[in-house]
DNA sequence: TGTACATCAGTGAACGCGCGTTCACTGATGTAC
DNA sequence: TGTACATCAGTGAACGCGCGTTCACTGATGTAC
């Protein structure tokens, strides 16, 4: 890659980042303009259109940039050896840990799973959905929980990362930032999925609907 | 009251159904202008100013008169009797009914719940709270789940909440129409709701942390 | 290595438009006598 | 019941501003010979 295509590439990060720092400010994105996201990535607002075709098109690149970044987080804590006896505890401690220190990413994701259009709507979504597929995965290579059969399965994955969705946009809007009030909030989360890993583990094979 | 104030209440009520319409057209409510939702409402721009301060105090009027609607609902729902064999089924059922026939309403609250002001997002929050309230009530009212202690007995009204708000998203978004996935998506949050009612029957007052 | 030309990321002026908000106003409705 | 006055919801002109988008451009960088 020449030199040229380097610059270009910079500042299309300029203002991939200028959108997020516009987020990051509590602003919804669907407020953001592109003579604004210019101005900040400190560059004419033309310039823009070099880059992406309008904000949709810049969101939804923010989307794929942002999902290979929290893959390769949870590639990582899958890695990190927990104590099977505290793996709930531990996990969502770990999770909770990542959510603050990428706040910016959590929020925008966030954002896009009820604003934006149906197509980042979209795109937002498979992305949990790909979590919940690693989750499964590995639910199966430990051969935890043979007592569900597939269907359930995906059930209790989709259950979980929704409980953890729904937690992280709780999280993110904790006003009391306080030690006492997040390890409040990690208890309650933890309670949340034994309770959901506790029904998993007594469910019977002939539940009625 | 007189006629004159009867007229405003009117005018006010054709601003508010106006921002819904916008919403309900696709559009974020954080991209509404005061001028297009005049417009709207057959009034000129400034007429607005005599019923609201700004949009944000539109859409905190809109969370509160629609949190009233939802209530009666939510009161209704609980006094259908329905058979305690398929209690959850039957109630994802009504539930999902209602979400679909009063579709405009969830989709604001969900743009509200990560969009929005502080203020708002707060507004939207403490409603989930009243009916993770109203739920544990009922659940001590019945004397079920007798081995859950009240802390637990919070953690699994959050949880259904959340289980039931996060699947409202979904079903909102729910792009294939087909009775048939209609069907499907019923019987996968009543799966779900299923697991966590199993969990805690099955839960042991000094389960770890 | 040097020269001549092509590429193209970023510029800057210009456009028409919808925005929020101000202000003095109008005229129908309500109230006091 | 009739009259005189007060109220105030809604009007319409005006303002300055930021918006998206167009266009011809510039000049640094890359390429071909």
């Amino acid at each position: 890659m020449n030199n040229r295509q380097e610059r270009k590439l910079l500042t299309r990060q300029s203002l991939m980042n200028a959108a997020l720092q516009w987020v990051e400010e509590g602003q919804h994105f669907s407020s953001l303009s592109i003579r604004e996201v210019a101005k900040r990535a400190g560059v004419v607002p033309t310039a823009f259109y070099r880059h992406f075709k309008d904000l949709d098109d810049l969101a939804l690149n923010l989307v794929d940039e942002l999902s290979l970044v929290l893959r390769q987080l949870m590639r990582e804590v899958r890695q990190n050896r927990v104590n099977p006896q505290h793996i709930i505890r531990d996990s969502v401690q770990q999770y909770c840990q990542y959510v603050v220190s990428q706040r910016v990413f959590f929020i925008f994701m966030s954002q896009s799973m009820t604003g934006g259009t149906a197509l980042i709507r979209q795109a937002v979504r498979s992305e949990l959905q790909y979590f919940a597929k690693e989750l499964v995965a590995d639910l199966q290579r430990f051969s935890l929980l043979p007592n569900l059969d597939p269907a359930m399965m995906d059930v209790l994955a989709d259950l979980t990362i929704s409980t953890m969705a729904f937690a992280t946009v709780q999280l993110l809007d904790l006003s009391d930032a306080s030690t006492q009030s997040r390890q409040d909030f990690e208890n309650k989360m933890s309670r949340q999925l034994q309770l959901i890993y506790v029904g998993a583990a007594n469910w019977k094979r002939k539940e009625p609907l």
